[in-house]
DNA sequence: GAGTGGTCTAGACCACCCT
DNA sequence: GGGTGGTCTAGACCACTCG
């Protein structure tokens, strides 16, 4: 890991470590470099990277400051990391319902941006939150950057699977939501009335290298779907 | 504007000139810094805002690729502009409900993290996008960073007054989302039954200097309420 | 005016991709 | 192995804030 990621990580570690509250003034940039025995343009860097996660805010002339999240309980919409990472305790579980794999039809070729007829792996999952079902998931992955993907990896996470066995990394998101009436099939797996609605986020996730290899549609309970963005 | 800044504008015009496809190949960082006459590092400032933007994407070893939105009409979650950015056009209209002043409550104070009893401005207004109602706005502003406001400049656009007059910059933002039945003065605002949900977003607006401005909260129509993210 | 963050330069070396 | 992006340095100067 490079140096400004390692000292981004030891700030933010130490900012929640202690607990400081918002608007506590760290110290200044001069005093960083020394600190940490590296150039001014490598701090400069690090406080970049807080600044994008959300951890500090600068203030030309006046210094850095922390920043903290207000409300326990929300899901970052920011954070490209899948369903585990939002949780900081064990307490999201995932049941498998499907898993499959399906030639693209136009839909999911164009959404995927790959040939049509592409092989690709389906999975529907359903998703709980200390025992309340909060999602149900239905996701298709290609076959040609995901190249082995199986039941049992599945029923865990499959992003920490494609991150850790295949070296497969997030390079960047598209995510689009909005409100619509739940199918039958969707009602049912919710929970819910036909008459509710569901908070519906398609989401492509690109490799890296820039190549799309996973297309989703996320249903979330409307009682149990809460969200926040830091930017 | 800074050099980076400026390089970065003009880059992002041209690919939206040019219409250039997602995928296709920028110059490399070497012959950059020649047609701009400006060092590395500032041609690497300016990819990094370019990325942050959504425009392109940088794969090591490889090269700079463009990176293009692909639904429209939906509206950007991460841009800190307030409304009326959001549309190309001027096809978006306000109209003013509600214009007036108040002392924070307790909830406000909290939210705009100031003492009760702080003068607020509060605005009411209803959100029109093609003549169609998308969405009601209650927002309150702490008088002692937004130092005036009136009517009718809360018939217009709020952001553009506070940037251009009152040199007042949108530092960061926290927005947090959730769906809810409508009370019946919001069902009726947004010609709604009470059966129906709306998408609402609280935000709070916090300036350059750190400062929350802004606590706004935005009920969605769920028919004309689409969202989209790009990190 | 002293302190602090923001921009910019020039150059070195490393890590990764592709052919 | 040649090309390309990623990291890091050392130092200069500018712009803003605040007492």
């Amino acid at each position: 890991m490079p140096k400004y990621m390692q000292i981004a990580d030891e700030i933010e570690r130490q900012i929640q470590t202690l607990n400081l509250p918002q608007g506590t003034k760290l110290s200044n940039i001069q005093e960083l470099t020394q600190t940490y025995q590296v150039s001014k343009n490598t701090i400069l860097k690090t406080l970049k990277q807080l600044e994008d996660r959300g951890v500090i805010y600068q203030v030309q002339g006046s210094g850095i400051f922390v920043r903290r999240k207000k409300r326990k309980g929300y899901i970052s919409l920011i954070q490209n990391q899948g369903f585990s990472s939002d949780f900081e305790d064990d307490s999201e579980k995932a049941r498998l319902l499907n898993f499959g794999t399906l030639s693209a039809n136009e839909h999911l070729a164009s959404q995927l941006q790959c040939p049509v007829g592409t092989p690709l792996y389906e999975v529907e999952r359903l998703h709980f939150f200390r025992g309340q079902i909060y999602c149900y998931e239905h996701s298709y992955f290609n076959q040609e950057v995901v190249s082995f993907l199986n039941q049992s990896i599945a029923e865990t996470s499959i992003f920490e699977y494609l991150n850790q066995a295949l070296h497969i990394q997030v390079g960047f998101s598209d995510k689009y939501l909005n409100i619509q009436s739940p199918s039958s099939e969707i009602a049912n797996h919710l929970n819910l009335k036909k008459t509710d609605s569901v908070l519906k986020i398609e989401e492509v996730y690109y490799s890296s290298s820039g190549k799309a290899f996973d297309y989703s549609k996320n249903y979330y309970h409307p009682d149990h779907a809460q969200f926040f963005i830091q930017s």
